[in-house]
DNA sequence: CCAGCAACTGCAAGCCATTTGCAACCACGC
DNA sequence: GCGTGGTTGCAAATGGCTTGCAGTTGCTGG
């Protein structure tokens, strides 16, 4: 990924809850609504891709809060489920508002870094199969795609871009 | 993951291709065979579950080598195709010997960190549409499992060790 | 068998994401 | 309004990983 290009390619499932809704939800769990995650989840509201901490961090108005403050906000909005951490291999977590409905996977253009909803989902009958045929229980998976998106795709010979290697 | 119980819980694909074609490999690119990584590569193919960086340079023969070799090694060998690279997204990558009809996934137990080799896939078919229908080339992609495995799961009731959601 | 060079290696410093200790703060229930 | 426990900013620390540099060493060509 190089340079963060346009980060949302869908308009995607508006995630305009009310930024009410959610502080409400902060209060309901005896969590204090500070000024900063205000600030924090109406960054997230209005961000259609996952954004790193420091991206939240350079979008927050002036004088937002503290990198620190930001990491931990987001675990405790992760621990709360009203924030889905994302993991794209880079290191860096990621992390996007949780709507109820959303489970979702990600298409991640190698290139820009430009990032698609996907819906489809990894068969669940699948899921249940691995989990008793393991032994497992409580069994959940992450899922996320990668490619060369449409822009970043060369005229028309020559290799790709980047792109490592074929199918994980 | 806390304690790293036992590595592995399947016998696995064999992966004793002999120490001897893999060094090979290294020479028909014009790179060295130089005793670290032999040392590496050996440890990789007595090991059935993708290890860390950390865990190869401990279980190297005493005065091993630098975790900076083994970095850089790791590196090198993942690029030439002779090791996967594996995240569980703990953020830190692990490397497993690729073989050539390795495909597969992982389980991964969050309490004890055991690793289960799995060779379900999200099915091509889905993946091409993917890519079809978002203009992507190119696309690949990466699946993980986890869940809590039968020996660290509680006796009867009560909930389970760690888990932290249900499904992604 | 030897020379020569590029590939390697160890060491130490450095980078970057993330975490943490601590004292000052402040949201919110009473 | 007050008290208190959850929060925050700051700075230092942690941990995975990378890198510059100088010394070492496979391996090839002679």
């Amino acid at each position: 990924m190089n340079q963060p290009c346009h980060q949302h390619a869908l308009p995607r499932r508006l995630v305009q809850q009310p930024l009410s809704d959610l502080t409400d939800r902060l209060r309901a769990r005896s969590r204090k609504v500070t000024g900063q995650r205000e600030a924090i989840l109406d960054v997230l509201r209005r961000h259609a891709a996952p954004l790193t901490n420091r991206e939240i961090h350079a979008a927050l108005p002036a004088s937002g809060c503290d990198l620190a403050t930001i990491y931990r906000t987001m675990h405790t909005l992760v621990s709360m489920g009203l924030v889905r951490r994302c993991d794209f291999g880079d290191g860096t977590a990621r992390f996007e508002l949780a709507t109820d409905d959303s489970h979702h996977h990600h298409l991640v253009c190698h290139h820009c870094g430009m990032v698609v909803e996907i819906d489809q989902c990894f068969p669940s009958r699948l899921e249940r199969d691995i989990a008793r045929r393991h032994g497992f229980t409580q069994v959940s998976h992450r899922l996320q795609f990668f490619g060369v998106c449409p822009r970043c795709q060369p005229p028309k010979a020559t290799p790709g871009p980047t792109a490592p290697g074929g199918k994980p």
